[in-house]
DNA sequence: AAGTGGTCTAGACCACTAC
DNA sequence: TAGTGGTCTAGACCACTTA
């Protein structure tokens, strides 16, 4: 992969964005990989026959995005989605004094079933497709306090089995990112109440009847494909959901 | 108000950060009003006696925080938070089949009381202070659906009326913005699954116990300054709370 | 000390909008 | 045509990390 750019731009598209989509294509063509350093800018800008200036804001952007992540004298990386920093963008759930806590995790089910229609058409799967539904139990702090009823396609997960589930030692979607190459970039929820019915009761160790919170979320790869389908019951009896607006601030 | 910067910066504070300060002040000041224009870039980069580049650097951030708008050849502007665009980015219920529609509201309730201690710390009230608190009960497509019980500090809203608050002619927000020049720029919301009590019961024309969703909202200003406290109360039988995450894409 | 990204400059030229 | 923001350059110097 040399790829200096396709040196001519009659598009009119701005070199920026150019050089974006090459950084875009090198990684997806696994030139760079997860974790590891990016050259550095100057080789970079060399390369595509760019200013500097350019170059920067074209990793801007993806850093942006989150696909690149910059170290202040270390160098530029190619995003892990892990545990640290990124995992509470995904997991929302915090006691309602505000403490956020790593969840345990309990497989409680597993299997692989034929999509239904609301899966089929939350995940842009055809008829007919199979996915693999399985149910965690999350604790925070020793509390029960969410199910999760999870279907991905079995198109995206291979071969994925309750063992690799049970035994991952990481979070579910850096999991999905080591095991299967999948990164979650996005996610679209919504929201609704209602009452616990007697197995999600079980789980969670409340009266049938209560009060739960039922959060319904599509995960989204590169370019808007749906990777994974999820409802999510909580018990918000000591725990609350949050939702930031991330665009403001000062 | 010159504002030249003061001209130095012993703190290490990179400038573009400063300018940035500095914009943000102009605007709380009340020097550029919504929707007008502020001065070109070539005059703002003087003003300050920074670069152009680093005058821009400032401005992208404020672009990205929704605070200004720039538009090629025409200039930079004073976002307007008001119906178009701007009302869903805050009002986030829509009907379960993914329809949006803007609310009907009615006003049930105006008082001005002491804060309680809760509302103190949500709007960093000192003891003994003063807030506006109403009801407002809201209907999508005909169904009442949403109770808003909102506090906002009297010294900020001074003089408000139960009148205004009925006969605005456009959203809260943008009548906060209007009377009052406060724009709401960031909230941040947590989520709790409730039952509905006789008063809530009968707003919405549910049954007492019915499950609803209790939404609490912080909204902010310029400089993370406080400025509304709401707690709404959803009955989520055919609507729902929707929270994106804007952050990827590609 | 060497190498990385972060900031900042002082322009040039382009694309778009208004008049 | 004049004025606006958008792109791009070719550096300089600073702050941080690693050895």
């Amino acid at each position: 992969m040399t790829s200096t750019l396709s040196q001519l731009s009659p598009s009119g598209i701005p070199l920026y964005q150019q050089v974006k989509r090459a950084v875009l294509a090198a990684l997806a063509s696994g030139e760079w990989v997860q974790g590891e350093a990016i050259p550095p800018e100057k080789l970079l800008a060399e390369r595509f026959s760019v200013s500097i200036g350019t170059l920067r804001k074209a990793i801007d952007e993806l850093e942006a995005e989150n696909i690149l992540v910059r170290h202040q004298g270390r160098g530029t990386f190619v995003a892990i989605h892990s545990r640290n920093q990124h995992f509470f963008r995904f997991f929302r759930v915090v006691r309602q004094d505000g403490k956020k806590a790593y969840p345990e995790t309990e497989l409680q089910r597993f299997r692989r079933v034929r999509a239904n229609e609301e899966v089929r058409a939350k995940l842009a799967l055809g008829k007919g497709a199979f996915v693999y539904e399985f149910v965690n139990l999350l604790s925070l702090n020793g509390d029960k306090v969410i199910v999760d009823t999870i279907a991905v396609p079995e198109v995206l997960f291979r071969d994925l089995t309750r063992e690799q589930l049970r035994d991952r030692p990481s979070t579910l979607y850096s999991f999905y990112q080591e095991m299967f190459g999948i990164n979650v970039i996005s996610t679209s929820e919504t929201v609704r109440a209602t009452l616990a019915d007697a197995e999600h009761a079980g789980w969670l160790g409340v009266a049938p009847g209560a009060p739960l919170l039922s959060v319904r979320r599509v995960a989204y790869s590169y370019n808007k494909l749906p990777i994974e389908w999820r409802i999510s019951t909580l018990h918000t009896g000591r725990y609350e959901y949050i939702s930031q607006d991330t665009s403001g601030g000062s």
